[in-house]
DNA sequence: CGACACCTTGAAGAGGTTCAAGAAATGTGG
DNA sequence: CCACATTTCTTGAACCTCTTCAAGGTGTCG
């Protein structure tokens, strides 16, 4: 990672409007103070650059400021399987704490901005703040739900049902941040998709091409536009033949 | 689940067997004293029965001291995918404290016997004793972790290096806890161990046959002989074709 | 010992992959 | 701003793995 000289970004739990998704809620304002004294920088990364690598020593865990990030587990073989996208109030590098060492890579997808949370203060003031300590347990309990909900997707979806549950996901996280719910721009190349889907590049190519086809989607490069939401749910939805 | 009258089941961590793998490593008598205070009780679960259902109110965690459980998920159309597979040491019901509800059902494959672990009451413990903290975090983090890699088999993993997968891990826990580390009676049927792997009860059942055949694994049933353990762990690394 | 769940095997079929080639988008440097 | 290189995306055709369907065998538990 390059090293860009530039002042340490400025840190303000309080004032983010991240505050209802990140770790603040529920925290009143002088608890919000402590917080924001361990949330102790920023740090920018570049589209194609690494927050952190498998086999880096953990310290920190990073809050999604800006950008989108995927995460990315490798086998011996150079075989590459993205475990997960991340977005603005979102949270990664759980994966580190069990070895002391992260287990993925996390790579920006675009210019992300991201605050840095060493996880040895968290764990010291979240002793001492109730509702911080529960709302920590609530994000990695949700991170393993999430994890569940690939495993049915991985383990019992046809393609086209996994690609309208990924849009589908992508869409309503998208929305809670206010965009548009029906209208995103995929941060993310048809082959990083089909990794995180269990699939390859032209089944993901030729998906979106039948969605397009067939109404579903309106397919411009990386630009979707959601035409009948209706029909994705009813793929995710069915029933497959058994 | 029936109601057998039965006297609470005494609760004493510290002369537990499972003691390294549960949630006490690291702490010292005094701590392990009042960890067994919030350790309330046992309860047995019958083979076939549920220890929670998906949507019951979240109140515990619970560690597993004998027998084998599985969790699993539940699509709207009554999709089954088994999400994990746990033994003596482990534990489940960490889906549950997102929503307060638990997401997934947790099934005894064989008579279990848990401890039950109020979570509220292991919050305001952890808040007191940074090495029982510390180690709630790992325990959750490996959860993830453990999924990453279920993500990596489901997603690029053929079905032979699957059912290899699923045999070494089984052993390796197995062994860690002073079996075998080449035989092992399976405690799930084909159907679930297909369920967990993304794949139909026939494939596993032809799998298991090809092991057979190749002189890999000894198939009588549900037991196993690992007759060649290099075998396996190749059909796990091997790089597909492209 | 009989009923029921579980397991195995074969044959046919479907869904996704692989391989190959070309088109579109994106980035780079002059 | 354009020309070129590179990456990303699309599409077709052949192939392969796993699924589906069907039937019979095995094991287990009351």
């Amino acid at each position: 990672m390059r090293k860009i000289p530039r002042p340490p970004l400025e840190v303000a739990c309080s004032s983010c409007k991240l505050r209802e998704l990140c770790l603040a809620p529920g925290l009143d304002s002088h608890e919000m103070a402590r917080l924001e004294a361990v949330v102790a920088s920023r740090q920018r990364v570049r589209r194609g650059e690494a927050l952190y690598r498998s086999g880096d020593p953990f310290e920190s865990v990073f809050a999604v400021r800006t950008g989108f990030l995927k995460t990315c587990v490798k086998a011996p073989d150079a075989r590459e399987q993205v475990t997960g996208f991340y977005m603005a109030g979102e949270l990664v590098g759980l994966d580190g704490i069990v070895g002391e060492r992260h287990t993925c890579d996390a790579v920006a997808l675009e210019d992300v901005e991201v605050c840095v949370i060493p996880f040895a203060r968290l764990e010291d003031l979240s002793r001492e703040l109730k509702s911080l300590q529960h709302h920590v347990h609530r994000v990695m309990s949700r991170e393993i739900v999430r994890e569940h909900g690939v495993m049915l997707l991985l383990g019992s979806m046809r393609a086209e049902a996994r690609l309208a549950a990924f849009l589908l996901n992508l869409l309503q996280r998208l929305h809670a941040r206010g965009f548009s719910a029906s209208e995103l721009i995929l941060r993310m190349t048809r082959q990083e998709i089909g990794s995180y889907l269990g699939l390859k590049v032209e089944t993901i190519s030729r998906t979106f091409s039948k969605f397009a086809a067939d109404g579903i989607v309106a397919v411009q490069s990386r630009q979707l536009r959601i035409v009948d939401r209706g029909a994705l749910q009813a793929l995710v939805d069915q029933r497959p033949a058994s």
